[in-house]
DNA sequence: AAGACGGGGCC
DNA sequence: GGCCCAGTCTT
């Protein structure tokens, strides 16, 4: 079995959950350690919701978006009645917005179904739902015994394990030997738990070991330096493409053209722009014939690139036979960050 | 296995 | 300027 190999972690379950009745972040969509004690259980519509909110996304970042789509579409039934631009447009800012297209997808899967399914693995089927969403909702929402590993559950692990190898096959090492350890008995908890010792404990910088739980069976504090893991590859550096982006105002409005489904910010609402490019701002035509002023300059990152937009701004008296569609300037929204920047900077 | 895919906060 | 965050999907 080679058990000499592997730290001794069996006591971890145990010492994390009474850990966990003390210090459990209060959030939103969680029953806490009290009510869940007593047989409460959230709504899996609401578990599902925030797990997808909150991929790759800060808590403080995401919980307003939680509150506005749950106020607005309470069920899962009410998401998946609503129209693809609504919920696009609440989605916007959020960022990854392929989350928000699944999101819908899923909704309507689930609302044809006549629920969630309540298994790891019929979860995993659903569009947006990955490994890490199917065990979370699972153990979560319906007491299975199933393990959510994300980047804290990640960190945590490559620390108390000390794990020095390629990071991408030392997270299956992770993944599975957190797989071992979730109890039979409270499964949700013992998940919430190990992503809130992450959190709020073993953090990226700065791990208050003082206070740990798991710190007398934790090989990076033993070695003394637990900042040091996870050891993850170095990232390539972002290039920097070159856009034009156009405000074009008529009659109080302006126009925005829809993004096609795949690809960046696919089926968002978006100003006018040409080709992003490496080297130099290409040479796009305007969406149509007028007297344009350079309005400045905006400057956005997103995941693989850097992006310079220049803003033009034009204002015609009749509105030009153009693509898209005109919004009243007042109530422009739902544009994803760099536009929203962009359309800013043109009009105040 | 490697890239694509947002955005904001923090150092 | 780089890192991180309740990751997933595509190629």
């Amino acid at each position: 079995m080679g058990r000499s190999k592997h730290a001794d972690l069996n006591s971890l379950p145990d010492r994390l959950l009474a850990w966990y009745e003390r210090h459990a972040r209060d959030l939103p969509w969680r029953i806490g350690p009290a009510n869940r004690a007593v047989g409460e259980r959230p709504d899996p519509y609401r578990v599902w919701l925030c797990e997808i909110m909150m991929q790759q996304t800060t808590i403080p970042h995401g919980t307003p978006y939680f509150f506005k789509f749950t106020e607005r579409w309470p069920t899962v039934e009410a998401l998946a009645a609503a129209k693809d631009e609504e919920v696009m447009s609440a989605w916007a800012g959020l960022g990854y917005y392929a989350r928000a297209r699944n999101l819908l997808k899923c909704a309507r899967e689930v609302a044809a179904r006549g629920g969630f399914p309540e298994t790891e693995a019929e979860l995993r089927k659903l569009p947006g739902v990955g490994p890490y969403t199917a065990g979370a909702i699972a153990a979560i929402a319906f007491d299975q015994v199933a393990a959510a590993v994300d980047g804290n559950v990640d960190r945590v692990f490559a620390r108390l394990l000390a794990l020095k190898g390629d990071w991408a096959a030392e997270k299956k090492v992770i993944a599975e030997r957190v797989r071992q350890l979730v109890p039979e008995e409270r499964p949700g908890e013992f998940a919430e738990a190990l992503m809130d010792l992450g959190a709020t404990v073993c953090t990226p910088t700065k791990p208050n070991c003082l206070t740990c739980p798991l710190s007398e069976l934790c090989a990076a504090r033993a070695e003394g330096n637990p900042e040091r893991y996870p050891i993850k590859p170095a990232k390539a550096a972002k290039p920097v493409r070159h856009g034009i982006a156009y405000v074009l105002q008529s009659k109080g409005e302006v126009l925005l053209v829809r993004r096609p489904d795949k690809g960046l910010l696919g089926g968002m609402l978006a100003l006018p722009t040409g080709d992003w490019v490496e080297g130099d701002f290409p040479e796009t035509p305007p969406p149509a014939k007028a007297d344009w002023e350079e309005v400045g300059e905006v400057r956005h990152v997103f995941t693989h690139f850097a992006l310079r937009f220049k803003v033009m701004r034009a204002e015609l008296a009749r509105r030009p036979k153009a693509d898209g569609q005109w919004v009243t300037l007042n109530a422009v929204e739902g544009l994803p960050s760099v536009f929203a920047k962009a359309f800013k900077l043109a009009t105040k």
